[in-house]
DNA sequence: CTCTTAATATCCCATTTTGGTATATTTAAA
DNA sequence: TTTAAATATACCAAAATGGGATATTAAGAG
């Protein structure tokens, strides 16, 4: 998914984000890098925060401002 | 989410839906009731399945027709 | 360049979650 | 009311997860 590249774009961290959102580090890593699928709930986490639609998030549209 | 609604619609069992999706019966009956989350990867493989978008599957927009 | 520190990735492992078989329950048609 | 199809649930071995600790990498400052 898109995570890393989103993330990045605002500018912050792999602790920042995982503290905002009740998570840890370590998980953060392991999405960006592959090594963990994210289930439904954690996903919808991720898209609310960054405020995109799940199917940019998961790469399915390149168009970052489709409706929600 | 909406796989319930949407496998309906299209009058499909669950047990047909596992045996094109390579899963089981209970599996889709667990998502359906909400026992268990499905991941990543098999979020995808029911948006492909029936062909809508993630975000029409898990409920976060009202319109089955939005771009995918 | 070094040093220091922030950022990210990986290890280990107890705990949780999962998938699969079997079975129970519900639904629907006859 | 039987019969069969559809769906839900129980149990459990196996797989995945989260979290602390730690290693590795990246980035600035001096």
């Amino acid at each position: 998914m898109r995570l890393k590249e989103i993330r990045k774009s605002r500018g912050i961290s792999q602790l920042k984000l995982a503290m905002d959102l009740n998570m840890n580090q370590n998980s953060i890593s392991r999405y960006e890098c592959g090594e963990r699928e994210a289930d439904y709930s954690t996903l919808i986490k991720f898209a609310d925060y960054f405020n995109v639609s799940l199917d940019y998030l998961l790469e399915r549209t390149d168009n970052p401002d489709m409706m929600k």
